[in-house]
DNA sequence: ACAACTGCTTGCAAATTGCATACAGAAGGG
DNA sequence: CCCTTCTGTATGCAATTTGCAAGCAGTTGT
């Protein structure tokens, strides 16, 4: 019932799996936001998604593996959205699109920060970023380093 | 007449500039297969793009100023597309997607060639790439490194 | 002279998107 | 326990986008 990939390229897979409008914007929220339920993706989206793309965005990211569900013990409606390991080693990916987006599309300053410091920080601290989302959604020993931390400090600090 | 962005987050404009099934495709063959003309775009399209939809791309991205055209001094029909100095900063875009192809999704292992090549020539020879594709597209120089010869004769060798 | 090729357009059906609304079960405050 | 709010979705429906086949006027090579 799956359709044929058009071909075996791997940047051409990579496309066919992430290359909408919105699954990398999913995926960014989480990563970046620490957003792990349906409600916070939706009500807090810089965007605006729809719910039903969210939702239907959601499932084929789950389908595909590249985000784990879990129930929430302090909620029995609430579902736990986690990546998983394919989707943390999206880091490198992202952090190049941001350090595009920053130079050749108009993005405003602020929005940019981050980009700019992940940019900056190089692989080194992709890894250690890498590392705490390890953490956070896997379960894993958490890191010494909180890239999260300096993230959200060097934005607010550029905010207020 | 242009609509408003989605918002101004970097990685949210690089998707909203790219993140359709087209784009980096045709980024692609013009950047890695030298592909030139439309014809040659069409016609030798891995994944077997539309030539309605490439008409629209070409146009989308000639607009935004992701790509140049300049009349052929050998055929007064064809118009030779070019890479800008924007798109060939993608090249750690598109060496990261391939990167991530390789290892999460079914590419075939021919195609992932070249990826590999290029993620394990790390910044240096992304930056080699793009002088050279500045020379091929933009004018300057011609460096003394050939990536593109590095990445073909790996791929023939790997095919043959 | 004529077939093949040039970039690109046009109809049209099918799929996808966006938006508003609805919903059943669960939680929280009184 | 009652009632509002919150949970993750689903459902119509209109608008946009996609995919496919065919066509087209001018240009080139034989």
């Amino acid at each position: 019932m799956d359709k044929p990939f058009r071909s075996g390229c791997p940047i051409n897979l990579t496309l066919e799996t992430l290359g909408d409008r919105w699954s990398l914007i999913v995926i960014r929220d989480i990563m970046f936001g620490n957003r792990r339920h349906y409600r916070d993706l939706l009500n807090h989206s810089e965007e605006g998604i729809a719910s039903n793309i969210l939702a239907d965005r959601l499932r084929k990211l789950v389908d595909a593996g590249l985000l784990a569900t879990s129930p929430d013990p302090k909620h029995k409606q609430k579902t736990i959205y986690s990546l998983t390991e394919p989707t943390i080693r999206l880091v490198p990916l992202l952090a190049e699109m941001g350090a595009w987006g920053r130079r050749f599309t108009p993005a405003t300053r602020e929005l940019s920060i981050r980009a700019q410091l992940l940019e900056e920080g190089g692989r080194d601290m992709w890894e250690a970023f890498m590392a705490e989302l390890r953490s956070l959604h896997l379960g894993t020993e958490p890191p010494e380093r909180s890239v999260i931390n300096e993230l959200t400090e060097a934005y607010l600090a550029a905010v207020g």
